[in-house]
DNA sequence: TAATTTGCTTGCATTTTGCAAGTTATTTTC
DNA sequence: GAAAATAACTTGCAAAATGCAAGCAAATTA
């Protein structure tokens, strides 16, 4: 594998949590398994921010390595991988929820997508249980 | 200024979000503004993590640039500036809250830092408040 | 008036990202 | 059962972002 990017080492809450999955693609690959139920290496490339290759192995092996995520064969398909959040990555809901609400209320760009964030406001509870089950 | 990071134009919520604070060090100023009071380039510079001249100063315009924070002249020292969050700023919070929820709960490293998890989970809506109003 | 402080800028090396083209081991299709 | 397709990668190289160190000008303090 090749390398990580480097950890910081200052104790804060808010470093450790940016060290883990503060980077451009991490809490996408996070979302396709929450929102989208993605699980496999070509569902995860195959999204519209197009992610490279190289970087999405990368990133999965790293949150893999940090414990955010698992991967487990395919029993029926001997060539295919199952990635799955584990309890950590699902912990990681809330993030992900109040992304989407901060997003839905000041992406004001046309192009800006309003179904998730339509579904966390109307059922904030439901919603997060959907997303940490969805990836079982 | 040089060049800011390229955005994304995929329309979902948490590319959004990703793409106006999802770098290395984004959050880290705005932790600075709402947990630590910080409001000037030499505080940001002196936090632990130890950020570059180069990349402070980049971040400090390409926030201001994305309404998240505001530069205004400090009235008793004409070579200091104030930088503030902004409304949008400011609702960044809930997202800093369940970073530092999130680290508190899995971050095992003796080194990790507990105080501001333990006032989140003493006192949630305080705490918010607190982060609210701590860079007015 | 000579430091010192504040907020930057610049140049360059290192690291990370992004793109395109393989490669290998399975399935599928014909 | 051979050929094509698919899934999961790997590799090489260019471009971009980050990090480090040294400066610099304007305002303030000693």
């Amino acid at each position: 594998m090749d390398t990580e990017p480097k950890k910081r080492v200052s104790g804060c809450p808010v470093a450790y949590g940016l060290d883990s999955f503060g980077d451009r693609w991490s809490l996408l690959i996070i979302r396709d398994l929450m929102v989208h139920g993605k699980k496999t290496y070509s569902e995860f490339l195959g999204s519209d921010e197009g992610i490279a290759t190289n970087i999405l192995i990368n990133r999965l092996k790293t949150l893999e390595a940090d414990g955010i995520l698992s991967k487990s064969r395919d029993p029926d398909n001997r060539r295919s991988f199952t990635y799955a959040l584990t309890p950590k990555g699902k912990d990681l809901a809330p993030i992900v929820i109040e992304i989407i609400r901060w997003s839905g209320k000041h992406d004001d760009r046309p192009s800006a997508l309003k179904p998730a964030v339509r579904a966390v406001e109307e059922d904030p509870d439901g919603f997060e249980k959907r997303l940490r089950g969805a990836c079982d």
